[in-house]
DNA sequence: TCACAACACATAGAACCTCTATGTATTGTG
DNA sequence: CACAATACATAGAGGTTCTATGTGTTGTGA
């Protein structure tokens, strides 16, 4: 199947709408999994490693979502500033925690939903 | 798990982008796997049917994303006057189907990576 | 005949989002 | 000494869907 100009554009659009629609459900994830608090910059490279660099995000994307998530009350911070650099430790809440919780089943329902759609008559479709 | 406004806020805010991410793919998906020309009031129905009320999508929504993959070439309409209405017809052209099928591909494997992620220590998580 | 719902498309403006670009400051490295 | 990496921050650009509203037609029930 050839690929234009015209079909890489949308696939662009496209790619970076799925994975901005799940950046809060990936952050929060990640910081409820680690067994210590973490901070911005750790996070954005542990996302990229995670995924074997399948996902890679911005310092300027994740840093004003990671306060918008403390804004909302899903997030907690502490800054340490007796390390070796100053660093913002974030920490999920109950919120979050149930937030997250949600989001996971609404993420599988709504997979699924499009799972079933797509592949309702076998996938890759017309001659 | 408790769910509180707070909760149901992030929710309301998360559902809206996961939606909101898939349209296109879906509007290409719908168009690709009719048999005959569609038109968007119909599209709209045949959506919250066959997902079965779990995808609603407005009219205010659908037409300009309908007009704006035919800018990009990705569908093409007709009008048809003669019928007991005037309805515009889709169909989806060769880079639509381009498109659309590598969309397809992104998203499984863009939803394989949330899997894989999000299952890697068994789901729910937390004591 | 009248009122109202459903059909069918259209668009302006609001509200929201992430990303680009840039800035500050410190620490390690060649 | 210059430069890369670490670490956080934010203004502004650019893009998106959704709300709200408008137009006009057809069908339906009282």
């Amino acid at each position: 199947m050839r690929r234009t100009k015209t079909v890489d554009k949308f696939l662009t659009k496209f790619d970076k709408e799925l994975k901005s629609g799940m950046i809060s459900l990936i952050l929060l994830f990640m910081i409820d999994r680690a067994r210590d608090p973490m901070y911005g910059y750790q996070i954005i490279r542990e996302i990229k490693e995670k995924t074997d660099g399948n996902l890679e995000f911005k310092e300027g994307t994740i840093y004003p979502i990671l306060r918008n998530l403390e804004a909302r009350g899903l997030l907690k911070s502490v800054w340490d500033t007796k390390g070796e650099r100053p660093r913002k430790y974030y920490q999920i809440t109950k919120d979050g925690k149930s937030a997250l919780s949600h989001a996971i089943d609404d993420w599988e329902t709504f997979s699924g939903v499009i799972k079933d759609l797509i592949s309702r008559d076998g996938g890759e479709g017309g001659p």
